[in-house]
This record gives structure tokens, C-alpha cells and sequence, in this order.
DNA sequence: GCAAATTTGTTCGTATGTATT
DNA sequence: CAATACATACGAACAAATTTG
């Protein structure tokens, strides 16, 4: 009996689910049924369900009950370049990006515009001083209608006044920010890194993607810096950061040649074996 | 009064973290302390800590107390290809990364090889019919002695036919598995692809890597498929699947013409505007 | 090296609030 | 409005891990 009871209850119920006698979406006992079926407090039941919903085995909806996760569809999004045409995944026109699994559709709302003081992690990414002024442009990026990325795109406001005007105007730039920037200041992109790491979310990403209040589904937050030519050699002039909640979204990027289309989806994962 | 009180107890100490006040590493007060203090029962002081535990700002230790968590410095991996050297990041000699602030140490341990029959999963990534005999190669990795990566690769039974037999053999293959299928069965790799995603880590993982039995760490699960040439395009010839945790790992790609070097690393980033 | 004190972990019981059907 | 189901909150007791004396 060396492990605690709210623990082998929850064993239990992942044995249930993974076993496929609990299917996706299928409702749990309700707590007072689990309570009876393993002699045990009610507290304690929560206890187990609790664990479960940590992982994200199952959720919980007050007054309806407790039920086994839907796999969602994830998106997936190429991060890769298509360096023929100079721009990556991520960037087409009005700043989308490829995402497999065609006919979906994607929009973005109005961006909202700001003038803004460089963050230490602005100013480092585009090598200028903490608290020289950017613009910062946000945007609300939407797939089939259901919230898909924050994005938050950050350029020095010398661009601006050097004639890229439209850049702090409110408006989608249809020709997309980079070829503008190529039109007006000849400012062309030659390459960009991507930087992938995994946080909680904030307060307002949880809202806009309707996550769980607690922090349990995290996000990706991807920061794309985008390089042009110098004589010194390529100098950052651009910084895109974008956010993308885990529970839905994977990345793919693609590396020397490679087959242009992908294989249909299968599910789980083998890892290891122990 | 519309908010719970264990939420608003989590808010205060939250406040006191992120105002500097509680320093990372600095012990919080205790559950009967903090009692004392918000006039609440134990339980609900307990819930405010699981709050917070669940969006990773405190740590709590049984028998010491809680902890505002020191941030981890993260490693940072480069996943896009040199392509010149027909290499990506992942894999230079013995299936390495290049991990980025140098002077670190990556080893691995001998790998583990096991003759298995394709999975779902690894069939349709390598293009082979579900139960097909394939060789996987298990590694543990670590950074300066510290748990890094958990990998796993697929080749089909084949090659070991064909002639490559260190494939089954339980040493690490110095030059590396790519050169050396490029030596004995002229297998070049021509190009791969990545796939990004993030999962709760199962059992094995979270207790190689450490990680707290709660899902609250998450883990980045990398599948790279490797292309060789062939009349009909490319084709997969390898599958490899690396794991890492999300709390001390990041990842780099690179496209186009980039600096060669990184900038200095800055703490937080400020995602968006409200 | 052991015992006591401290601190978090588990489990019970109970009552009331809130969301949904 | 009533029934059902999960959410919050209180109180209490004992267990397990760690530090301290």
C-alpha cells in the first residue's frame, strides 16, 4: 500500500480511458458514484480526478460532470522557408501562414497599432537600446473561425519616419509588411531564425484561446527575427512573436529535400520502450 | 466578493513574486503562517499554492516549505540544417545537437537496441505497412552530466540485410549512423523533416528527466524524418524521436542568410499589449 | 545517531455555493 | 423550481520528509 489511494483510483480510471472502455468524450462516474465504487472521501475522488485533469486525460465541466478529453485536430504549421520566393512559413501575404490540411480558412482582425518603448528582449533581438522606440503591430489570427495565434510583429520607428508611413496606420498592409518594406525603403529580407520555447499562459492569451484557468494547456511562443543585408552581413530589422496554444498546434520544418506533400495522420506516438 | 479567496491569497503571493519582493529560491511563508495572515482554513491556503504550483512559480519541497523556482537557463538547440555539410542540427557525429553557449558537454549513453515491429506511428512515417520489423535504437542524452533528451531511432529491418549489422549491434556508431548508411549501403540523406510537438511526458520520462509527478512540466516530442534519393523522389528511410522538456530547452531555426552567432541572452518576453 | 520540531502530503467529514439540465 | 454535479471552504487527524538540537 505504498502508494496513496487518490493515486490508484486515478490509475485506475487512465486504465479505463487507455484501455478504450472510457471512450473520447465519454462521461466519468459522477463523483458520488466513485466515492461508493472505491469506499473512498469525496475529496479524495477529486483528488484522483484532479491528477487525471493535470494530464489531460479528462475536464471537468461544473454541473454537467467529468468526462474523457476529445483529441482535438492539431494544426499544423511549416516553419521552414520556401527560399525561393524569400519568405518562410509564417509570413505569405498579411503575415499567415501555410497550414496543412487544406481549406481552412485564416483571418486576422484589424491590427492594433502602438508606439511603443523597446523591451530588453526587443531591443536585444533587434540590436538597438532598451527603451529606443518601436512600432508594435498585434494582430488576432484566427483558422475556420476558432482562435488560433496572437501575434505581435515589432519594427524600429525609424522605418516610419524614412517614409514606411503605413506602418503605424491600422490597417492589414495587403501586399504583407515585408514586401511593403521592400517597395518603399528597399529594406529586403534574407533570412530570419525562429526561436521556439514553451510558457503559461498569460491571463489574456488564456481568455482569447478559451483555455483552462488553470495552467495546464500551455503555448508556444515563437519569436521570428527577420535579418537584412548589410555590409557588416545580415542585421535584424524585424521581430514577429507569436503565440499558439500546444493543445492544437504542431510545427514542421523541413531541411534540405524533402517529399512536397504529407502523409495522412496517425495518432499516438511510440516512445521508448522501457 | 465574485472571485474565491484561494484565488485571491494565490494573487497576493503571485503579486510578491513577480514584484521582486519574494526572490527566486526564496521560501514562502508557511501554510500555517500564511493561515494566520488571510484568516483562511489550511485547505484553502493549500489550493492557493496548487495555483500557483500549476502555472510553475513556486516549487514546494515536503518537510521544507514552498519556494519561488529559480528560472533555468535554457539549453537551446539549433534544429535547421547546415545543409553544405548535408547535416542538420540533430545529428552531427553520434546523432548530437549543437547546443548553443558552448563549453557545454553533450554525451550519450550506450545506445539500447531492440528488433520491434512498426507501430502506426513509425509505419506511416517511414512509408511501411503497420507490423513491419524495424530496428530502433534507444539513447539517453545528457548536457554536462544533466538529463537532456531522451531518442529513439527507426530504421526498417532491411538495412541490417542489406549489410549495415552495426545497426544492431548496442555501441554508438563513432562516425554516425548517417555516414555510416552512406557508407555501406550508399543511403545519402538528402533532406528531413521535423515535426514539433508537445505532450505530458509518461512515467519513464518524468523520472529520467526529473520532472515532478504532477503533468505540470510538459516535454517537446521532435520526430525527424530522414530522406534518401530515389527515381521517385525522396524517400524516408529513418525515423528518429527525441524528447526534451519544455521548462529548460528551446529551439533555434535558422533559414536564409543569418548571423553566425547569438546574441546574449535576455530574461522575459513581452508578449503583446492587453 | 537519535529524537524532537517543523513542514508539506494524504484522507476523512461536513456544509454551502454555483452551474446545468 | 427541483435535481444533479462540480466548486469552494471549513475543521481535524495522521503520515512522511526534512531539518535541527
Amino acid at each position: 500500500m505504498a502508494e496513496p489511494m487518490y493515486w490508484r483510483i486515478a490509475q485506475d480510471l487512465r486504465m479505463e480511458i487507455e484501455s478504450g472502455h472510457l471512450r473520447p468524450g465519454a462521461q466519468l462516474p459522477t463523483e458520488l458514484e466513485l466515492r461508493e465504487r472505491h469506499d473512498a472521501s469525496r475529496n479524495t475522488i477529486r483528488d484522483a480526478i484532479k491528477w487525471l485533469t493535470n494530464r489531460g486525460l479528462v475536464e471537468t465541466r461544473p454541473g454537467q460532470g467529468t468526462f474523457v478529453v476529445q483529441k482535438i485536430t492539431p494544426f499544423v504549421t511549416t516553419l521552414s522557408a520556401h527560399w525561393d520566393t524569400g519568405l518562410g512559413g509564417g509570413e505569405g501575404k498579411a503575415a499567415f501562414v501555410e497550414v496543412e490540411a487544406g481549406n481552412r480558412l485564416a483571418e486576422a482582425d484589424i491590427p492594433m497599432v502602438e508606439m511603443q518603448k523597446a523591451s530588453a528582449e526587443v531591443a536585444s533581438r533587434l540590436v538597438i537600446k532598451e527603451g529606443d522606440p518601436v512600432v508594435s503591430r498585434h494582430q488576432r489570427r484566427y483558422i475556420d473561425g476558432t482562435p488560433w495565434s496572437l501575434q505581435t510583429s515589432f519594427y524600429p520607428l525609424d522605418f516610419v519616419t524614412q517614409g514606411a508611413r503605413r506602418l503605424i496606420e491600422a490597417d492589414n498592409i495587403e501586399e504583407g509588411t515585408i514586401e511593403y518594406l521592400t517597395r518603399i525603403l528597399r529594406i529586403r529580407q534574407v533570412g530570419y531564425r525562429d526561436r521556439i520555447r514553451v510558457r503559461v499562459p498569460n491571463e489574456t492569451e488564456a481568455r482569447f484561446f478559451s483555455l483552462p484557468d488553470d495552467g495546464r494547456v500551455q503555448v508556444f511562443e515563437i519569436l521570428r527575427t527577420g535579418f537584412h543585408d548589410s555590409v557588416d552581413g545580415p542585421i535584424p530589422f524585424r521581430l514577429t512573436v507569436s503565440v499558439f496554444p500546444t493543445d492544437r498546434n504542431q510545427f514542421v520544418i523541413n531541411a534540405g529535400t524533402v517529399p512536397s506533400r504529407f502523409m495522412p495522420e496517425v495518432p499516438q506516438v511510440s516512445q521508448a520502450t522501457e
